[in-house]
DNA sequence: TATTGTTATACTCTATAACTATA
DNA sequence: TATAGTTATAGAGTATAACAATA
């Protein structure tokens, strides 16, 4: 019944909880798509997709960022490191700290993991109607500012 | 520069990545949004959510569902039973199979959790142009049946 | 003296294998 | 004989406390 859809949008509270539900269920749908064989914790997906926003992050950053502490985060990028996805190196004028970086490998892994959650959702847009992927050509900028602040 | 965004929407590829970064971005800001004072795992986070959602079900399928072991739910289901937000019960016909239910205070919690997160993203709502909040109103549906199929 | 990262140790959570009850 | 759930045991991951190096 789209039409209590569409009168339950007519008012904020409605349109909060249509986003709400909506944007948690493609979410997950999203987050499922991934290439396959390369089986990382959350925790290793949630540092290489911090340090593919902020390049170099120290493991004190790191770990606040994860939410865990210190000496898990110290085992977490020792992992990736054997497993060729992160790289330690001092930093530049503190000597206590040490600098977290991406590998290539790790980059690729990244790039292909987005290329095909975009090819995912490309198949489910192909499946509307043209006048529906005009409603969210409008709308994506308007999520996209919804999003960034 | 929002030139460019309005650009990259135009072909099916830019909407994609558009909405992918959105909703991976916004959906992360929702889920943490949460009623304090009661942490819960992932795990019973999403034990929670699938049983508001399908009412009643057994071990085996939530354990399915939540992709962990059978005796790993057996687990989760009983430190869930000791906080009280869910109860077992005997299957109707199937004596070997265990029927798990929320109680009273689980399905308060998701409610009040969904309030929250309903709360919190009308906050930002009003922030945006009622330009925006219209084509937001037309793009909610479509984003309804996008997350739906 | 305070801070950053690491090591040592204990606890929690999950998986595999074995067991019990029911179909 | 097969299936649903539980129990026993081992392995992976995280946290707290103690430690080393540097600010």
């Amino acid at each position: 019944m789209p039409e209590v859809v569409a009168q339950q949008v007519k008012s904020d509270v409605g349109l909060a909880s249509a986003l709400r539900s909506s944007t948690l269920r493609l979410s997950r749908q999203i987050r499922r798509q991934r290439v396959e064989g390369v089986d990382l914790t959350a925790n290793q997906l949630g540092v290489l997709g911090a340090l593919g926003k902020h390049d170099a992050m120290t493991i004190g950053e790191l770990a606040a960022h994860e939410q865990v502490k210190p000496p898990s985060m110290t085992r977490i990028v020792s992992n990736m490191e054997e497993a060729g996805l992160v790289a330690r190196r001092p930093h530049d004028t503190d000597k206590r700290q040490i600098v977290v970086e991406l590998t290539e490998s790790a980059h690729a892994l990244l790039h292909a993991n987005r290329r095909r959650r975009d090819e995912w959702l490309q198949t489910k847009l192909k499946k509307l109607t043209p006048e529906e992927r005009d409603i969210l050509r409008k709308a994506a900028p308007v999520l996209e500012r919804l999003a960034a602040t």
